[in-house]
DNA sequence: GTCAATTCACATGAAAGAGACCACGGTCTAGTG
DNA sequence: CTAGACCGTGGTCTCTTTCATGTGAATTGACGA
């Protein structure tokens, strides 16, 4: 019987006119030919690469903007371009190489920089288990027998800085003195406006010959982009008037993230598919927000290891019990009894103090550190996700750590 | 009432350890001719 | 004789712990008006 209507729905499915014609342009992973308002940036830039045509070192470049500024989609279309004339003009000796500096287990670490870049110029490098200067040098000669003018894209590179310090970009600044035949110019990317002013000054300078800012989208322009977009991806008249607005204007009042905006589209427009609509509606976008909220924070729970979840769920527990500001000591309280429901080794406050900032940084809860005077010096909790995805994510992670409801009532 | 010192309850930093993962080279073992 | 199993060494990476230091305002207490 399940059987039966599992096929009919797989039919009906079929059946079903389609509101999509090609979903991949909306998806963020999509370069386009076309980039809107972006001209005057993607013309600096160029202006900054030519000289690798002519065999010469481009200045360094660090750009800075807002997530869903385009700034990865600009300096990617520039870079194809330069190849594309540079391959026209017989020229191979240009490479450029474009490495997220985010990606865990890609580029997060120096070894893992170097070993990915040296990766990019053919060399097998093991995952773990060389020292890192063994990889410097593997990545050294290759480079300099492959006699290219490199340019090295390095995106986030803030969140490398952070993790592992400016040492590496120290490194890579200087190697242009020891190659011969090569050289590398870099272009660094970054989503901290601030972040250039903790480098180290030799570092901040040799960086930083050029530099481009990359201003938020206004509301209109993220609607052009949406419109360019909803083009290709959509049939005709399939989004109701005002949809686009909508889009736009949800996503400009969070610093003008197109990406966001894309992607509030694309969902609303999957609401309404399921739903059966011939029409994306403006109901659909509300739908979609809170779906992609959801789905965010969900994942994000569901992807921390044990102890975070327990100190998750320790928050959660006395924020159900009272809605007011909770205190770091007081977490670290309860946080202890559930370990030892759990059956696992609690670990020490210094440690948990870590996990609720980050847990902060995910944007599931906010922690703001205050001083009450006499009474000491601690973290302001407070939950940063609304009910419905509070109740969900409790009881998930009730799941989880396999911990029942009623246990609840001895909290508190 | 004013002002500096004190005090609390953590925050924040630095360093170092534990354990997982991995490559490499040397040694041992079993199979083969 | 040789391929493959196995082991020890030396490396990275992540998560923690330990120890040390920092911090900001309510409170306290001395002081003078």
């Amino acid at each position: 019987m399940a059987k039966k209507s599992v096929t009919k729905f797989f039919e009906e499915f079929i059946k079903k006119e389609p509101l999509f014609m090609d979903k991949v342009v909306l998806q963020s992973n999509y370069h386009p030919d076309d980039i809107p308002h972006r001209e005057t940036q993607i013309h600096q830039i160029a202006q900054i690469l030519a000289p690798a045509l002519r065999k010469n070192k481009p200045s360094n470049l660090f750009i800075y903007g807002k997530t869903g500024t385009g700034k990865t989609v600009s300096v990617n279309y520039t870079a194809k371009q330069i190849l594309d004339v540079a391959e026209k003009n017989g020229n191979t000796n240009i490479k450029i190489i474009y490495v997220n500096c985010k990606l865990k287990k890609i580029a997060d670490t120096e070894y893992r920089l170097i070993a990915q870049l040296a990766r990019e110029l053919g060399k097998e490098i093991p995952i773990t288990g060389l020292p890192t200067d063994e990889v410097y040098k593997m990545f050294f000669n290759a480079l300099d027998e492959s006699q290219t003018t490199l340019v090295l894209v390095l995106d986030e590179i803030d969140q490398l800085v952070k993790k592992t310090g400016d040492e590496i970009l120290y490194n890579l600044t200087r190697i242009n003195s020891e190659l011969k035949r090569s050289q590398v110019s870099i272009i660094g990317i970054s989503n901290d406006l601030i972040f250039a002013d903790n480098l180290d000054p030799r570092v901040k300078s040799s960086l930083s010959e050029e530099e481009i800012i990359f201003p938020p989208y206004n509301a209109f322009q993220i609607q052009d982009i949406l419109r360019q977009r909803a083009e290709m991806a959509f049939k005709k008249e399939v989004l109701e008037p005002g949809v686009i607005e909508k889009c736009a204007a949800y996503a400009a009042r969070e610093h003008g993230d197109a990406r966001r905006a894309l992607e509030l589209l694309r969902v609303a427009a999957e609401v309404a598919e399921r739903n059966g609509q011939p029409k994306v509606q403006i109901k659909d976008i509300d739908e979609a927000e809170e779906k992609i909220e959801k789905e965010r924070v969900v994942d994000i729970v569901i992807a921390q290891p044990k102890q975070f979840q327990i100190t998750l769920y320790s928050i959660l527990s006395v924020y159900a019990a009272r809605k007011d500001t909770i205190f770091t000591g007081e977490i670290y309280e309860i946080y202890k009894g559930l370990c030892t429901k759990t059956g696992q080794r609690p670990l020490t406050q210094r440690r948990v103090s870590d996990i609720i900032a980050e847990l902060d940084m995910l944007g599931i809860i906010n922690a703001k550190v205050t001083s009450k005077g006499r009474y000491g010096r601690t973290r302001e909790i407070d939950i940063a996700v609304n009910d419905a995805i509070l109740e969900k994510i409790k009881f998930l992670l009730e799941k989880e750590l396999d911990i029942k409801p009623k246990e609840q009532a001895d909290i508190q």
